[in-house]
DNA sequence: TCTGGGGTCCTAGGACCC
DNA sequence: TCTGGGGTCCTAGGACCC
């Protein structure tokens, strides 16, 4: 049996280093991506670029990316924009280009697979890699066991950057759990080898929560049970860690901690649902705001029907979620006899859902998501009255 | 300084059918 | 009128991830 050999590739500080190709004056300075349009960089008579800065932001958004110059000002992803500009107030602005670091996705994923083709897509800027059987990867030296997968590893890294000019960082161990938390260990530019005997030493004084699944929630009530390592995770009864987290998560804390993971590479998978969500500039009112909510959703029905045509599905089921200004969530749901595909079956099934929402409160976001996803040539043949071929038979007329 | 937008998976209750 | 389970679908909410 060979020895199994997952990595985990993510690339350092994506969206920002992409930027930084386009941008390299920009190098070696903090840079955040997270702007709108308006922060476009204006080309200047001599050539140069005027950049936006984080004290000119005012608005609602978040930080995407930080280059590692603005993490270590205290600015990382996920942080409201406003707070960023507080701490970094001379980082650079830029707004974020999707259609650019998709570009550069599919650049360093197809370089990659032209390596090793067995990938799963983790979003746009990780992926797993089963390396088991690449060529190779088996390989051992007298003096290094890891000689035939590190040699993998640094080809794949060398591949990505002549590809995109842009570094990664790979860890390599038995299993994604493990790859997962490798990759981080050495950022940027890493490449990290953990195998179970290391675990011990390398795995367990990391926090808990740089287990992929334990998120915040989680991490602070294992907080409250003193466990605050991965490693106090793994010294805890496992039969408490039930008890306290029911019998799927509890019995998952407790192999995770111990770094046993069988799941495998999956190289293809059916999208679930396809959603478009916004949060308004300012909090809208059911009421007050009728018209303008109306004319919000209508468009993110038109969207939704883009995204569903350009990637081939119907949807069954339509949902609408609004987040009020107290950021609580509701959802309403609605399933249809006949799967929507136009932006008018989207927007029809919307307002019924609308209709089950309640709408007191000031409203901070609106968004429109399809589920239970259909193929659209696997759809019945649309003729006419839109019926199933079930409603079809009934219809027929009694022979005889 | 109030916290985006795109997703997946899990849980749990109720309807409905056998 | 009360008592059963099993299975599936639908809905709502929540945790988590990139």
């Amino acid at each position: 049996m060979p020895r199994r050999w997952i990595a985990h590739l993510d690339m350092d500080a994506f969206y920002a280093s992409v930027e930084l190709l386009r941008y390299p004056e920009l190098r070696g300075q903090p840079v955040v991506v997270g702007g709108r349009r308006a922060h476009e960089p204006e080309l200047l008579p001599d050539g140069t670029r005027k950049f936006a800065l984080l004290r000119d932001y005012a608005g609602r958004g978040v930080i995407t990316t930080s280059t590692y110059e603005a993490r270590a000002l205290g600015v990382f992803s996920a942080m409201g924009t406003m707070k960023a500009a507080k701490l970094a107030p001379d980082a650079v602005l830029l707004p974020a280009d999707f259609e650019q670091y998709t570009k550069y996705s599919r650049l360093f994923k197809s370089a990659v697979r032209e390596i090793a083709p067995l990938i799963e897509n983790r979003g746009i800027d990780e992926i797993y890699i089963d390396l088991t059987d690449a060529p190779g990867v088996q390989e051992e030296t007298d003096d290094d066991p890891h000689a035939g997968i590190t040699a993998m590893a640094r080809r794949i890294k060398q591949a990505v950057k002549d590809a995109t000019g842009l570094s990664c960082s790979i860890g390599v161990t038995p299993n994604k759990l493990l790859s997962k938390i490798a990759s981080e260990l050495d950022k940027p530019d890493g490449l990290t080898i953990v195998t179970y005997a290391d675990i011990r030493e390398r795995i367990w004084p990391l926090p808990a929560k740089r287990i992929n699944g334990i998120g915040p929630k989680a991490a602070a009530k294992l907080e409250t049970l003193g466990i605050r390592t991965i490693g106090d995770l793994a010294a805890m009864d496992p039969l408490r860690l039930v008890d306290e987290f029911g019998a799927n998560y509890g019995a998952w804390l407790h192999e995770a901690a111990h770094g046993r993971d069988e799941r495998e590479v999956v190289t293809h998978s059916e999208p679930k649902s396809i959603s478009c969500e916004t949060t308004f500039e300012r909090d809208l009112h059911a009421r007050t705001d009728r018209a303008e909510l109306g004319a919000i959703l209508t468009r993110l029905c038109e969207r939704l029907a883009d995204a569903m045509e350009r990637k081939g599905y119907a949807a069954k089921t339509i949902a609408v979620k609004l987040r009020f200004d107290d950021f609580r969530i509701v959802t309403r749901a609605h399933t249809l006899a006949n799967a929507a595909i136009t932006a008018q079956d989207i927007r029809r099934a919307a307002g019924q859902c609308l209709k089950k929402c309640p709408l007191e409160k000031r409203l901070r976001l609106i968004g429109v998501r399809a589920d239970k996803l259909l193929p659209i040539n696997e759809l019945p043949a649309p003729d006419g009255d839109g019926s199933t071929p079930e409603e079809e038979q009934l219809a027929l007329p009694l022979s005889g």
